[in-house]
DNA sequence: ACTAGCAATCATTCAACAAGAGTGCTAACA
DNA sequence: TGTTAGCACTCTTGTTGAATGATTGCTAGT
């Protein structure tokens, strides 16, 4: 789909086939010449502008359903369409307070906060969202925290510079709690600074050799090894979750329940989302399109996908997709996304400034 | 609707009619006399059993939709079968694992608990599932946590028989660490035994005349007192979530997309849920049917609604309703109800049993 | 009390038909 | 050469009517 495919385009056509997609995109229904001059060009004839439809069509931007129907964008047309507008995206003060108070009285585990992102994403653009976390594992940590609780469990938690990773291990019941905090305070003083993942080969390296130090946390390292291994595998391994499948019931092009399931069918399947978020992303905040069959994923060829990435350093750690019909609005769409990374790097920051206060807690 | 109503039926009336309906949930598609001939009646003839099916819909079980189509269940036919049929109910080993599990692995806390179950129940039973949360302000606290992070919050951890309570505070950063750890010490010595909401009114009152040992923590204590009465408000106010709506696209008497909106859209709206719940329950554990006019929602009237409460003392504090189709199975329904609120209880034997402990942790 | 048989009922399906909307094409015009 | 008016053509949508088929209610006979 290189660019230059769009050059032969009159400044006419692109104006008719713009306005043309605009108002399918508003009203849903195949466009049709009078349409058209109501819309932008009343100085021209029907007659004309079903010259210029035809023109349009040839070159694959728009085609008819049927002989007698108006016209419908092709991929080739939303692409066209998306390229152009990508320029400016205006953005909807409404949608973007609300996302802006999810991260001003943010949940402090990243989990949670991502799942409340998801949601107010889908509600903003009416599309469902799905989410895709990976790389948490590549984090840096901040700080470690062993809470045990009085039900024989201990909380694991891991600060990091983008939120707090939270785990529960068993914990034996017999061993003193101060046991459990001092641990915690080994691995903040040991790791902070590495990553998650650098602990968790640590922990497994230093286990053999355990130095005086080490030795009387022996009992607990051992059961917090075996917790970490686990909490690696559920790091590493991509953490996916979907919102707002409903939302897609609105659409008019899914009004039979058959079209729909195929899609939320799709949304449903970890493995398949992940497909949507295989090829590399160019930088943090960037939205991208695919649309029809630019989707790598066989059930949603009909369907159109945005995408935003929030980054660190050069690695995804979430995605964020948005799922319509290819008739979504392309603009409103990359303007919510734009803003969700963004209020990311405004929250990077912030608990990057604050980072310079590690005081060694005695006792946590 | 009062159970003498049902008196009046013969044994075979009753035998055709339990068949009937058993039919009818199975293949969704109304009965025929011919169909209860093949099923359980190989020895009457289908004129007799058209003369039955007449005098069972006379007397308002069943009712045809058409003049010569089959017949299908009404409310009463249906409550007929439930009352009937709930002696034994079989339940799926299966379904049984599957929850089992959640309780086994659970997460420590009470709301991600609630959403993990919520969301099996409603994959084992293949319908929308929702959950109501209420009285949490009346759990009993085993213990309290304040733990402060680098990024200028501290969690509140509120240890309870039922699980544990989370929530996040704005921290003063100047404050040491300590202090805050102390401040959770405190409210464990004065409220473990307590209820949250006597805790919340406590540290209300307290705050007015704080004595010297108060004194050092009065200001991590405004902040408290305010995240908690802040904190009080959520607990106070019903919990509700709902999981996996869109499995009622499966059933097929939501095959058009607007019945099953209406439905869906009812389940969205936290309010209207809360209606579903509006009336008391005799005992944890019990399963009990709403069917078709008895809801006390309009837009809910052609379906059924399975309840189970799980009490602490005589108070519901969770509440599982399964909605679906009349036509919905409410055997598998009610075993799957029983066994989770089984298991709640299991849950709370296991957390009371290990209150013993109750060291006091210098440090936390 | 049960059953066989028959007429009546009504949903469903399909084809034929009319109406309406939009286009393509042609011929005329600037 | 670009634009326009007019008309025939195409195809969707909605309606009607008849044929089909399944199931019942009823009656009469066992």
């Amino acid at each position: 789909m290189s660019d230059d495919s769009f050059e032969n385009l009159s400044e006419r056509k692109r104006q008719i086939l713009l306005n043309a997609i605009e108002e399918y995109i508003q009203v849903a229904t195949p466009i049709t010449s009078s349409n058209i001059r109501n819309k932008c060009c009343t100085d021209l004839s029907t007659a004309t502008l079903r010259n210029e439809l035809n023109a349009l069509e040839a070159m694959g931007y728009l085609r008819q359903l049927h002989t007698s129907g108006g016209r419908v964008p092709t991929s080739k047309g939303y692409r066209f369409f998306v390229n152009t507008m990508m320029a400016d995206v205006p953005m909807d003060k409404n949608v973007l307070g609300q996302i802006h108070q999810v991260f001003e009285q943010r949940t402090v585990y990243l989990g949670d906060m991502i799942n409340e992102i998801a949601d107010i994403v889908s509600k903003a653009t009416s599309y469902p969202t799905v989410v895709m976390l990976k790389g948490f594992e590549k984090l840096t940590i901040n700080n470690v925290k062993i809470i045990p609780l009085l039900t024989g469990q201990a909380l694991i938690l891991i600060e990091t510079n983008s939120g707090v990773i939270n785990n529960s291990m068993n914990a034996n019941l017999d061993m003193p709690a101060q046991t459990y905090i001092d641990a915690g305070n080994f691995l903040t003083r040991t790791f902070a600074g590495h990553t998650v993942a650098d602990m968790i080969k640590g922990m497994n390296t230093y286990r053999d050799d355990m130095d005086k130090e080490l030795f009387e946390y022996k009992a607990i390292f051992d059961t917090l090894i075996v917790s970490l291994n686990k909490l690696i595998d559920t790091l590493t391994e991509n953490n996916i979750l979907s919102k707002g499948e409903l939302q897609l019931l609105n659409a008019p092009e899914y009004s039979d329940i058959s079209s729909a399931k195929r899609v939320i069918d799709v949304l449903q399947n970890p493995e398949e989302i992940e497909q949507l978020f295989d090829d590399d992303v160019d930088e943090t905040g960037e939205v991208s399109f695919k649309i029809g069959a630019e989707i790598p994923v066989k059930d949603l060829q009909d369907c159109a996908i945005a995408r935003a990435d929030y980054q660190v350093g050069d690695e995804s750690v979430a995605s964020i997709g948005i799922i319509g019909p290819q008739r979504m609005d392309y603009a409103k769409i990359a303007g919510a996304l734009k803003f969700v990374v963004g209020e990311f790097n405004n929250l990077k920051a912030l608990t990057t400034a604050s980072k310079g206060e590690e005081d060694e807690q005695k006792s946590q």
